[in-house]
DNA sequence: TTGTAGGCGTTATCAG
DNA sequence: CTGATAACGCCTACAA
């Protein structure tokens, strides 16, 4: 009986408790509680057991009722860095739409490690979830690659829905995210508005988005008949941007028309750093970032941007798991520059 | 191999397999892996049993330990919206501190309705998690409320943990934000700086959060002996925080020195709509909030706020919930100005 | 329509 | 130290 330091520690109610209460069998039970389809019980019964249930505060145990029907109705998530609004975004998306479809939303938070990303995908597995999504940045030659994919594999093999954002796979159904193609567009973009010299601020190559962008600028660049820009390799965070432009802007004068980050919390931190070395971004600097974060419109000045619909991605990450048998297993989501005052004509 | 619609979707590999494959019973099996407390296990059996595991891909099935153990290792955490940068910050928060204890985290958003938060922590109940943190905003008078506390109550009885963050409630732990205080020393702090003229942007007074914020600072005014400032009521949001704006601004230059948002995320909004009357903000009128959100600091003017720890709170929550029988149930966050740019000295 | 019994995967107990 | 076996809470044939 002694629970210990918690006292009298009452057990959770249980389907049994509310039967008893009910007079009736834990099977009846069990059917008025969850309708079950081929059975139908007594209108007074039910009433009965959900008078019962009520009174004793029962909640069903989801664990026992998914090792009787095989799997948890949860949706896990796994991101890099909720406190991202890259991924705050998509995760928003994505609990809305495990909501709307009664699952219950998991969030892992993978701390841009790809060795805990894995570990996080095998604890999920134990956890049956009906689906996992995985949005991390996908980092190539990690070495963990394969026994990732080997895990999620397995996971899918036992009847899990598997989903990648992003980064794209041959074997999961994927919310492919047009990075090539937003950098080649905002080159073209930039371009017309009379910017020739630029500086493409990007992360390490290993990490896939950042390598994706910044090789989509620099061949619109080149498609555009552009010299080749100054690449500099800095962290994927807004202090990274700030540093690169620092160290851009040390010896005076900006030498380039634009600054080009491979996202936006980048982009804010180049501004930054583009005022505290004593200069004006869009005026004397042309800046533009990648995502269209929630506040780009309310910087000042408005920073241009390659346009993501992160919460509809979240959403059709989740609607792309539930469908039925993907015939079509890429969704590609299409980008849209958006011009703002950071990059003014020029 | 055909995995096929839904195919031969072999199952989930079990500890009955691990153990046949190791070939000793299930029971060695199970302490082999998870160490039972008492009994021992011979290391060659331990080896043999952990390959075969390996071999298999075997993951324990969370909700069958769940049931035999009682609870679930999870925690789990109730937010209004995870796209605010308020509550991302609680949640990464939470979640470091969770997975730092092994538990699993999950996430909830109530989408600032108390009617889903209540079903919210019903479902949740029937998940068995060892913590229900809740912090969203709480709304009084919502007839919920009590409704809510019940649901809580009875998890709490069967030896759930329960945290409240920032809504302190009589009965439960709570991580307390000095919401209040905050605005007092605001409110101080800016008539230091010259200010005498005041607007401020609150949201609906039901909702606590906002409303202690406005009140705090009332209060810290009258105690420096100013006047009554305007208090306008609109939505707790960027989007409140611009309309609320442009309307004080309609009939010309503005009126007031200041004007002071309930969070910041209406300052960014107020500061978009001082710009797009044409003033500047600042310089024709000051802005602060709350919060402290992560660019704060990086918008132009740097934006003055009432700093919170929110990733800090995240955690505390966290401790707070799994520590041993609190005797100090209540745990007072402390609250600082940051004063910036946007509030210059007159 | 209702109740009984067996099983889901794991851990804990209690004999060997 | 190891192996049966009984729970754990729920669902679902199957029988009544």
């Amino acid at each position: 009986m002694e629970a210990g330091r918690r006292g009298k520690q009452k057990a959770a109610p249980t389907l049994h408790d509310v039967a008893r209460q009910a007079g009736v069998s834990v099977a009846t039970a069990s059917r008025a509680l969850n309708g079950s389809s081929t059975r139908t019980v007594r209108p007074e019964y039910i009433s009965r057991v959900v008078a019962a249930a009520e009174r004793l505060g029962y909640q069903p145990h989801l664990s026992a009722q998914a090792i009787a029907l095989g799997s948890t109705p949860t949706a896990a998530l796994v991101v890099s860095d909720i406190d991202d609004p890259y991924f705050s975004s998509i995760a928003s998306g994505v609990i809305v739409a495990a909501q709307a479809h009664a699952l219950i939303p998991t969030v892992a938070v993978a701390d841009r490690s790809p060795a805990r990303e894995l570990q996080i995908v095998r604890t999920l597995r134990g956890q049956r979830p009906r689906v996992i999504i995985v949005a991390g940045s996908r980092i190539d030659g990690a070495g963990t690659d394969t026994t990732l994919d080997d895990e999620l594999q397995a996971y899918q093999a036992v009847g899990g829905r598997v989903v990648m954002v992003s980064q794209e796979s041959l074997r999961f159904p994927t919310v492919a995210i047009d990075n090539a193609g937003g950098g080649r567009q905002l080159a073209s973009a930039l371009v017309s508005r009379g910017y020739r010299r630029f500086a493409v601020l990007s992360a390490a190559r290993k990490i896939r988005t950042s390598r994706d962008r910044c090789d989509g600028f620099l061949a619109g660049l080149r498609e555009a008949g552009m010299p080749e820009p100054l690449v500099v390799e800095t962290r994927f965070t807004r202090d990274g941007g700030y540093e690169a432009t620092r160290r851009l802007l040390d010896g005076g004068p900006p030498t380039v028309d634009a600054i080009v980050t491979v996202n936006d919390v980048m982009a804010i931190g180049a501004m930054t750093a583009i005022r505290d070395a004593g200069f004006t971004p869009g005026r004397d600097v042309g800046v533009a970032g990648f995502d269209d974060i929630s506040w780009c419109a309310d910087l000042d000045p408005a920073l241009t941007t390659v346009a993501i619909p992160l919460h509809q991605v979240g959403v059709m990450a989740m609607e792309l798991a539930l469908g039925d048998d993907p015939q079509q297993p890429v969704i590609r989501v299409p980008t849209s520059v958006i011009l703002r005052d950071s990059t003014p004509s020029r």
